[in-house]
DNA sequence: GTTCTAGTTTACGTTTACGTAAACTAGAAC
DNA sequence: GTTCTAGTTTACGTAAACGTAAACTAGAAC
């Protein structure tokens, strides 16, 4: 196997347009755990895909504790057939818990298009009065 | 015109799950502003659907301050070409945010769907053993 | 050898989005 | 008339997710 790829905390911070301090922070509330040179800290490529996955958990409106929840679905742990069910079981959840959100940016698209175009009609009105009435409230 | 329904502060906090607080805040931070009766709050149903775009916003992932951003996409107001196109501008750019979040999504549901294939292999298999191994980390 | 340059720890500060408690009001029910 | 039952205002408290400043370390560059 190849030796692959580490990077600092400033690299990431820098990839990711975060700071330092927020992947220190994600340290300490234990998402994140690389290793030390020195005092350094030394991230290999496992530590940016969590790191990425915290920043979409981030995007997709999780909390911090949620996404510790889901990065713990991608380790290879959970070894006896109780802790695999309860995986299973909180990965469904997950799951669902995707679906009401896609619903919901469903919902919200459509909802901005009619609002698009509503505004594209007033502007191309407002054209034809060659803008006379723009001190009208619709 | 029929005389739309309206709301007590209960009504909603009950149908949406949240408490009256909540909903207090969001007329503090003018997010709503319902019609008053002596001192008391009726909301029309109006006021029902906003709440319903924030707590969408909400689930994903927007502040507060965003979702009234959105809000008043879906005001009548905007009279005049400038602020019409300002609108314009800002709706693409929330679409484009929608668009990231479902590309977001998309990614973290395939992302489940293999962890869950994983994690379900690991059960069958741990059956096939009768469990014996169960307390082997993997 | 000192002066940058990243990196580190420690710790207090800040914003957002409410929770929670206290003290008041006003109609309804008895 | 008082006792519920919502509802209201005011105000302090809190958890999450960092921001920010201070004081330190350690290798690199000169």
């Amino acid at each position: 196997m190849s030796i692959s790829k580490t990077y600092t905390i400033s690299e990431l911070a820098q990839e990711f347009g975060i700071t330092t301090r927020t992947i220190r922070y994600y340290e300490d509330e234990a998402l994140l755990s690389p290793r030390r040179e020195g005092q350094q800290r030394i991230y290999a490529e496992k530590d940016r895909v969590l790191l990425k996955l915290i920043l979409r958990g981030k995007r997709l409106g999780f909390s911090l504790n949620e996404s510790k929840g889901i990065l713990a679905l991608y380790e290879p742990g959970g070894s006896n057939q109780h802790q695999l069910q309860t995986m299973l079981n909180l990965l469904r959840e997950k799951q669902e818990s995707l679906r009401r959100r896609l619903e919901d940016i469903e919902m919200m698209q459509s909802d901005l298009l009619e609002a698009e175009a509503r505004i594209s009609r007033a502007l191309i009105d407002g054209q034809a009065n060659g803008d006379a009435d723009s001190h009208k409230q619709i």
